[in-house]
DNA sequence: GTAATCCTTGACGCCGACGTCAAGGCAAGG
DNA sequence: CCTTGCCTTGACGTCGGCGTCAAGGATTAC
């Protein structure tokens, strides 16, 4: 298998592969005309490192999940090494996630103090408004139609 | 007041009021040897600038609220755009908030899985262990001390 | 006078994970 | 032979928010 059909197969591109390769991460063999070539087992380090990528993974966090994998065990969470970095990984989030719910809080609270704000203003500047619409509606007209006076008196 | 001093009382760098300024955020007066000049306002301007940064806010987005208070107003969120962007914003953190913590059930759970795994692989490896260490302690040797044996009897 | 400390503009560096372009090689079909 | 489509390496671009250095002018301290 060449670079195009395996990127195609792991949903990604040529470049990335090359990229990955670069960092050392994915080494590919090669072909008599100096083609890249892959087999089977690298799709399978391929979408190791692209699942942990979608959870945010660093790719240098992914290295431990491939080594293991090349290892041989039958997971790339199957060594302590990558464990590890599932557990650093859950207290980032974890942290993270604080972080955000605590901005998340704050923002909230401007948004609802300043909504408030604006409607103080609202009431001191403009006149008491009242409950119906300024422009008449048709239902208005209706209302004022001399025609209806008799129903009503 | 210089660039220097309002930095430090702002709490940031010199090099970042420029950056604003080349960003057309927060322009300054010129002395006339061609020193920045600023004013308490522009304190205020960029301590809104600096509060927003620290809540994660993109610097085009506190573009709303300087505006806001350079046409005089109060508070920096006094206006209907920095309204919009108060709301865009707790959108975006929700959604990044719900992401997160999806992530982190998965990697929670991918974890989980793995040490029952390894702990399975280790039963199968490993012969079946004691519930004491393996390793004599001081606590073991003195267990078995015949000088302790009459006491024991 | 001169050293130390401010200030100025300009420009490159950084980070991560690639995208994109350039110039050229190799294989296969018509 | 020529085109088409894959592949190769190399190198620069992207994005945001600055950091950092360079070369030189202004001010202040002594």
């Amino acid at each position: 298998m060449r670079i195009g059909e395996l990127a195609e197969r792991a949903g990604t591109t040529a470049r990335t592969l090359r990229y990955y390769e670069s960092r050392g991460l994915l080494p590919a063999r090669r072909a008599v005309n100096g083609y890249r070539t892959y087999d089977e087992s690298d799709l399978r380090l391929l979408r190791q490192i692209r699942t942990l990528q979608d959870f945010g993974f660093d790719l240098e966090e992914t290295r431990p999940f491939v080594e293991c994998l090349r290892a041989g065990h039958p997971a790339g969470d199957s060594c302590p090494a990558s464990l590890a970095v599932y557990r650093r990984k859950l207290a980032e989030l974890d942290g993270l996630i604080d972080q955000l719910q605590s901005v998340r809080a704050q923002v909230g609270a401007q948004l609802a103090q300043a909504e408030a704000a604006r409607a103080d203003v609202m009431r001191a500047t403009a006149p008491p408004p009242r409950c119906e619409l300024t422009v008449p509606t048709a239902q208005d007209i209706t209302e004022q139609d001399p025609m209806n006076e008799g129903e009503r008196t």
